[in-house]
DNA sequence: TCACGCAATGCAAGCGCTTACATTGCCAGG
DNA sequence: CCTGGCAATGTAAGCGCTTGCATTGCGTGA
């Protein structure tokens, strides 16, 4: 059998009108008699008849694919963040991709390539860090992009997020009022992730406040992964003078801390306090649950869906939308103990 | 400005050939003399040429793109093993394309026909119950795709994964030697859900098997998320005659079982068990860590994309392949304790 | 009754690429 | 030196859709 797909013109001829008509029916049902629409609409129901997706972007020089880059797909940080993200813009009859970097510049560019090719009208980035190439190219081929999860008012490109170094100093601040002063932290890496980095940041602006030396914080870097968090955890405690809070850079790594903890039989948080960051299902499943910062993921990936779309329609989005994450107060930070 | 992209023409043009053999040298670079296409491949950088995908699909009637259709992308259950998937297919040259059902059958419809619109060559299934209006569909357009998660031999279609019921009844029959004679098993959804129907049956064979009447089997049916499993434990715990062991269908529900049995001040597995299945990254985490049955997603993955390739290369992809799933021991199941 | 305007529809030119088929030019064998 | 064969390249016909512009036909006001 000739297994030929129905295609505009199929219908026209059932319908009895030109291709044109089926495809204003389609696309533009008001431009066309109500009687008329009806024909056409019956005769697409007849044949099963869908549109070519290639030569309906060719044609119309669009494709109502917007493309999102985020550094993993493997937990859950983006995972919430995306799905709002992604209801927004089908509301639009926007179809959302998703690509994963795997936290590399390299192939975050190889990536953003990738997805204009498959004719992303507009992206999604994660954080300002990325190659100098990337954001020629942006430029060069004029895509309309917003970078989320992340607020710098010293950045022009369009944002939408919060600023971490602010929210993490908050934290740090409520953790050197309890009384800590040997205090570490456990980053994820922070090369080309200025998210990171300024988490980083806040918690020395925190210890610089209090009139101590930011140079004395312990400070590991590891990627971002739960048995990194352990291993950190384990290596902090080794030697002497062991800090009184480890603060995390996120919560998946406070989660291997957490665990690493458990296992050495050091009390959470008697003997040593734990935070985390971005409250993420995790914190509040693990034992004690997890004293974090909660991010509006949420909130971001609808605004940013709302950005996009106005940037795509030629529309002013406004300017950079900086929102709030506030401390999220459950069970692993405690006064320190004698 | 007048920001025309280049085209293959232009390209053509500054190399001084025909745009076929540019095309050539892109996409058959061993039909083209090396000396040609190093003027082409020259031409094609000075412009920052890149194809247009629409023309590309159109023309060559493929897009190099699978679509996978997964129940829900909130919980990381799919992430590793679509990661795999993932990864086997990039080494094809082809790009994912990923859409969420939300466990409606309605939606899967939807999305499966978004996913052939927006030009998917072939599709990953995530088990074997759907509307047949998605089966007619699939047959109807011709669409290549593989069935995995689940292996169930009494099922034409292609599939890769394993079998859900001989793994979970494995898993109730250690319950089982152990002593518990009270079971209750939290499952989720099974309307529109194979796999978890198939994890009740294990069950239910298990007690079968062990002489027991499966009727008395103390079922509770659930949305997947944490909560619900929390709220289903709280239930199974108020009245007389408390189940000794409580057999989740998931690890989110066990997640969820275990720390609502924190907060009621009952022990595991001191008070009572509690098993999950899966095994994803939280079973590990939470408190004591769960016991489980370990799924092999990254296999699956791998194994699933293998067989969509062949598939859709018109080479013979083979039979349906059965995976294991083992027993993953940990410290939530104990002995019944008087 | 006649023109005029407007809504509904048709016509046909692309959109940028792939590929079957035609052409060219070169080399080896006779 | 001629010719058949083959590798390299060119020519041009679509692929299925959108859309600017042309056409049709109707109702309306003068």
């Amino acid at each position: 059998m000739d297994n030929h797909l129905p295609t505009l013109e199929d219908v026209a001829e059932r319908a009895g009108v030109s291709t044109a008509t089926v495809s204003r029916s389609l696309n533009a049902p008001d431009r066309v008699s109500a009687h008329t629409r009806d024909k056409v609409m019956a005769a697409v129901r007849e044949l099963g008849y869908a549109p070519n997706f290639g030569a309906q972007a060719l044609a119309a020089k669009r494709t109502n694919t917007f493309g999102a880059i985020i550094p993993t797909m493997e937990n859950a940080i983006f995972a919430r963040g995306l799905q709002a993200f992604q209801e927004e813009l089908s509301r639009e009859g926007i179809t959302l991709l998703v690509a994963s970097s795997s936290y590399s510049p390299e192939l975050e560019e190889e990536q953003m390539r990738a997805l204009v090719a498959r004719g992303a009208d507009a992206l999604l980035l994660i954080g300002h860090d990325r190659t100098p190439e990337c954001y020629a190219f942006l430029e060069h081929r004029q895509i309309p992009h917003v970078v989320a999860w992340t607020y710098d008012k010293t950045r022009a490109r369009l944002s939408i997020g919060f600023d971490n170094r602010k929210a993490m100093k908050a934290l740090a601040d409520r953790v050197l009022d309890l009384g800590h002063r040997t205090i570490a932290m456990i980053s994820a890496e922070t090369a080309g992730n200025d998210r990171a980095r300024e988490r980083v940041e806040g918690v020395k602006d925190a210890i610089e406040a209090s009139g101590l030396n930011p140079a004395a914080l312990r400070l590991v870097e590891t990627p971002y992964a739960i048995a990194n968090g352990a291993s950190a955890f384990e290596a902090l405690m080794q030697g002497a003078d062991r800090p009184t809070a480890v603060l995390c850079g996120n919560d998946v790594l406070a989660a291997g801390a957490l665990s690493m903890a458990r296992k050495l039989g050091i009390d959470v948080p008697g003997d040593v306090s734990i935070t985390g960051f971005d409250d993420i299902e995790i914190a509040e499943i693990v034992t004690p649950p997890l004293t974090t910062v909660h991010v509006p993921h949420r909130e971001m990936g609808r605004g940013a869906a709302r950005l996009l779309v106005a940037l795509r329609n030629g529309e002013d989005p406004g300017p950079s939308v900086e929102l709030e994450a506030r401390l999220e107060w459950r069970e692993t930070l405690g006064v320190v103990c004698g």
